[in-house]
DNA sequence: GTGAAAGCGCTAACAC
DNA sequence: GTGTTAGCGCTTTCAC
């Protein structure tokens, strides 16, 4: 179990190369200075393949000042297959630069981001949502020296989310619109987001601000949400995700009622079971690993000093019945 | 950005507090042996707090030999609320013993599970589901010192669950069952598992073998299924999980049928839906958390040499109206 | 083109 | 009790 099972060190590849250290490493880390010819480069190559020579990793970032790996902390949310797309991404495109991802599940009991990212030794850090200065001040102590959220879930982003609900709604008519907030604590900031983009898209269009109604994920509360929303005329509701939308839809079935006759209800995410739900659940969709692959680019831009392009993000409509 | 942000370095501390570095690394790991009056203990724990003082991790791992990081392979599947209070807990848990926690998603183009382990130097991996024979080995090359399943999808535990289900279907007098595969390819392992359970359950009660029909998450595929199961006189359906239930609930919808009079369906997991669902599923629920808590244990038991306690598992049925 | 040598920040014998 | 010292495995400057 702790047996110390001897590594295979880079003086091991050299005495069966027959060279010195040094020009292992240059060869393993191609150096472009030193021209080393082609000759002695395969034979260090081949015994490094042949000794499955790994370099250690803490050696190596000891040495060099700079660990190769990248922590990203993901919310305390149900990962679902979008945000393990944009990981997936995320990691590839990492992987290119000699760069590996790890993950981090930000919740309550466990080790502090910074501590993490401590003991990693990570070089960069991103998360999905925005750090406050103080985090970022803490990662930058805890030796991270790139730092930057994955946007994913900023302001702009997650308003155009909740805007695109709202005038999808408002499009077919509704002039009076809901918004099922999310009970779970972890969503609120998220939420807040969405439901300003929902609150703007009203407003722009003359209608008065959404009535905004918390919304668990059981019957008889999405029911009494749904009682609340037809006593005070609303036509439509913008779902916080789907799971709320489905809520939504079992609190209208549960009153008789149905979809989008009575209430017409309209999510977020294109879960799986969206399309299952009775009726099946018309929902904003966007493509997180097209978000990913973006945010790989940001943060090697990032890690080279080069500026930071802006990421961007292209929400979808999936029509389906229940609008 | 790249910044390189002088560290504060136990040399640092020991200068702040007066005393050498060996003394500031014997207190700072309380070293047993060597004594230390508690007065330069506390000079010596306040300069590091006042400096904010972290441990260069890979300098540490590198001069001890071991690092504390733990690495847990998670697969490419929905991360839920299950899987991610067993994270929690274990996160937590091995925090206590000053461990540290970090994921990899185990997926078809990232960086390969020996390669994150050799880049964080991590000590021991966990797996969510079993390692083979060569993982294993690549991964105590790569570094890791212990490596070990999560148990948790093990045969014993998946078949468990499968058998659950039957066992509530046959018990309420159901004599032909039927089984939804998971269409998604990462899930096929696991499936097959739970089936064995589903089918072992059924030979014992002199039934014939459970009718096998792979469903997918869209209403015609699932419809198609449920014709079959009334074809071939299927009166309950075991569902490799919620997701896959709600399908055939769906399926069983769109014949015009309902549930559980024409077709029975139990899930697993209990995802939040579950009970929205029309009519709200039946399911086998288990808790991961507790699940997490023990394979803590476990991995602090190989950490120390100790003998790992098997593991065990205590699925619950949550009834509701889809049986 | 290749190698010798000096660290990176820390731990752990071993001396005092 | 505390400090001195010798590495851990690697990178990298500088000399050959």
């Amino acid at each position: 179990m702790t047996d110390p099972v001897k590594r295979t060190t880079s003086q091991d590849v050299a005495q069966a190369a027959g060279v010195s250290r040094t020009t292992v490493s240059f060869v393993l880390n191609n150096r472009p200075n030193h021209a080393i010819p082609e000759e002695t480069r395969q034979r260090i190559l081949d015994a490094a393949r042949r000794l499955d020579y790994r370099p250690h990793a803490s050696a190596r970032s000891l040495a060099a000042g700079r660990s190769a790996v990248v922590l990203l902390s993901l919310p305390d949310v149900p990962i679902g297959a979008g945000i393990s797309r944009f990981v997936e991404e995320l990691a590839t495109a990492l992987a290119r630069d000699g760069l590996t991802l790890v993950l981090h599940l930000a919740g309550a009991h466990g080790r502090s981001l910074p501590d993490v990212c401590a003991a990693v030794d990570a070089w960069a850090v991103i998360g999905f949502e925005s750090f406050d200065a103080d985090t970022v001040q803490a990662l930058k102590r805890a030796g991270a020296r790139v730092v930057l959220p994955a946007h994913v879930h900023e302001s702009p982003a997650m308003q155009l989310i909740g805007r695109l609900q709202a005038r999808h709604l408002i499009d077919r008519g509704h002039r009076r619109i809901g918004y099922a907030f999310p009970a779970h604590r972890n969503l609120r900031p998220m939420a807040e987001e969405r439901l300003q983009g929902v609150a703007g898209a009203c407003r722009e269009a003359g209608l008065e601000p959404p009535v905004v109604l918390t919304t668990d994920l059981e019957i008889p509360g999405a029911a009494a949400a749904v009682a609340q929303w037809k006593a005070r005329s609303v036509t439509g509701v913008c779902a916080f995700n789907d799971e709320t939308a489905i809520a939504v839809l079992a609190g209208i079935r549960e009153h008789g009622l149905t979809a989008p006759g009575d209430l017409a209800v309209i999510g977020v995410d294109d879960i799986p079971t969206a399309r299952l739900a009775a009726p099946p659940l018309t929902t904003v969709y966007f493509d997180l690993q097209e978000v990913g692959r973006r945010r790989a680019d940001a943060i090697l831009d990032a890690m080279a000093g080069r500026a930071v392009a802006p990421s961007t993000f292209d929400p979808l409509i999936v029509e389906r019945s229940s609008t």
